[in-house]
DNA sequence: ATGTCC
């Protein structure tokens, strides 16, 4: 059972007790449930070392390995800990839009062309490969070191400034690709530009509503047209990374002190970031987050090829252009205010989105004074959200906000709610056009599996953490 | 999330 108490609105506090260095704070959904093994995950993260201010959980929190999805901590850069737990095993999983000049009424005629078109340049599933032709050692460092930027110098992005648009440049330094080892490298070599499986997914959406026309005018929203979402990740490379990175650690925890060794769970394995083997670990994931936005620049440049081939028309027709693209799964060193210092910390997100406010010179120029645009994909029967981050959330949240609607049913449960139905034909029955390489992800992902996304960014829009910009509602989705 | 157990 864990003691909450009511700070205000949608926001909780987990009291600090026994060896928690700091209090939780969770943005929740209605009133948390004091058994939810989730909220034990939020009262463990708050004994990593180094922790600071708050261990965080954003109102999609579900359980997870050791720190809870939804989960944000930040660290200590120099004292702290570095945590593979609290990055995931799908190292840099993250979302990008992609805008087009197309009009969603024009398109719907068109759809089952461009969405089979899709389906066949991209490949998906769990074992997906050969998007691209397989990368050898000096091609994979240039992955591995340079992120989106390798796959716009290749000239597989749809345009030169792509790379601008994502968090970080598209490009985490400090990567160092002798960390990551010869089966994690074996495992990516033919995996850029391929979608997976899960809840990763490309979709076609129609600009559905617009909450904040200010903030949508600056991103680029416009009602009516056509979207591009595309949700992957670092594929077999990071889960590899994350793998051998847990198994490197876990050992060796009691060996980094008092602390560690009074860790209260076993998957909170981590180790000091200036330690030989946290510095290893922190130099293969930020490769594997250069690799994750390497993937999906890639899979950005097949996808546009893709509406250009299906539908006949040119580029300039299309009228493509990035939004934007973050992270959902990363651990970042990032300056951030602590009791009105600036501070150098790594902050964990496992299942949250970086929501930096206006004015931060870390934002793209065109976007500043809006804020960044914090990307919430929901699933794929609702819609999803754009939202903006804002000055609340540099102050109570290391900048940071939810990233999903949030499972609501185990995989288990959901297929068993899927039995002798076809859930392809319900979504077809509601004018959604879709392409599945397997039936059970489908079910395991079926609209009923998740929370309601709209309720989630309630909360945080509720709660001033990022603001309402626009809504996307899916013509089309192609999964693994 | 994941060549869903080298």
């Amino acid at each position: 059972m864990t003691q909450l108490r009511r700070i205000e609105g949608d926001l909780w506090e987990i009291p600090r007790e026994g060896r928690m260095k700091v209090p939780g704070r969770v943005y929740a959904v209605g009133p948390p449930a004091p058994d939810d093994p989730a909220l034990e995950q939020v009262k463990n993260v708050a004994h990593l070392p180094g922790i600071l201010r708050f261990s965080l959980a954003m109102p999609d929190i579900h359980w997870g390995y050791g720190f809870p999805i939804g989960g944000v901590a930040a660290v200590d850069a120099d004292a702290g800990a570095i945590s593979p737990g609290g990055v995931g095993y799908d190292i840099n999983c993250g979302v990008r839009v992609i805008t087009t000049g197309l009009d969603a009424e024009e398109l719907r005629p068109r759809l089952h062309p461009v969405a089979a078109q899709l389906y066949r340049d991209i490949p998906t599933g769990v074992g997906a490969s050969r998007a691209i032709p397989r990368l050898d050692d000096a091609e994979l460092d240039g992955v591995l070191r340079d992120g989106a930027r390798w796959a716009v110098r290749r000239g597989f992005a749809a345009a030169s400034d792509d790379a601008e648009r994502c968090e970080e440049g598209g490009r985490l330094a400090g990567a160092d690709p002798e960390a990551v080892s010869p089966r994690a490298r074996q495992r990516g070599a033919d995996q850029v530009g391929t979608l997976g499986s899960g809840n990763h997914f490309v979709e076609v959406d129609r600009i559905a509503e617009i909450h904040d026309p200010r903030a949508a005018e600056a991103f680029g929203l416009e009602p009516g047209r056509v979207a591009i979402q595309i949700h992957s990740g670092s594929r077999g490379l990071g889960y590899q990374v994350c793998d051998e990175s847990l198994a490197a650690l876990a050992p060796r925890l009691a060996g980094y002190g008092p602390d560690y060794a009074a860790l209260p769970d076993r998957q909170l394995a981590c180790a000091p970031i200036s330690s030989p083997e946290g510095r290893r670990y922190l130099g293969a994931m930020q490769a594997a987050a250069n690799f994750a936005w390497a993937n999906r620049q890639v899979m950005t440049g097949l996808a546009v090829r893709a509406f250009l081939h299906a539908l006949r028309i040119s580029e300039r027709e299309l009228g493509a252009r990035l939004l934007y693209d973050v992270c959902h799964n990363v651990a970042k060193h990032e300056e951030h205010e602590i009791d009105g210092v600036p501070r150098r910390v790594l902050v964990h997100r496992k299942g949250a989105t970086r929501a930096f406010g206006p004015g931060d010179p870390r934002v793209p120029a065109p976007y500043r004074e809006v804020g960044q645009p914090v990307l919430i994909p929901g699933d794929m029967g609702r819609y999803s959200y754009v939202l903006a981050g804002t000055a609340k959330a540099m102050r109570d949240t290391f900048g940071s906000s939810c990233h999903g609607a949030g499972r609501l049913l185990s995989r288990g449960e959901a297929l068993r709610r899927a039995r002798g139905r076809s859930i392809a034909r319900e979504l077809a029955d509601r004018g959604i056009e879709i392409i599945a390489r397997g039936k059970k992800t489908l079910a395991e992902e079926m609209s009923e599996a998740y929370k309601d996304v709209a309720r989630v960014v309630a909360v945080m829009d509720g709660a001033g953490i990022s603001r309402l910009v626009a809504r996307l509602e899916p013509l089309a989705v192609i999964k693994g």
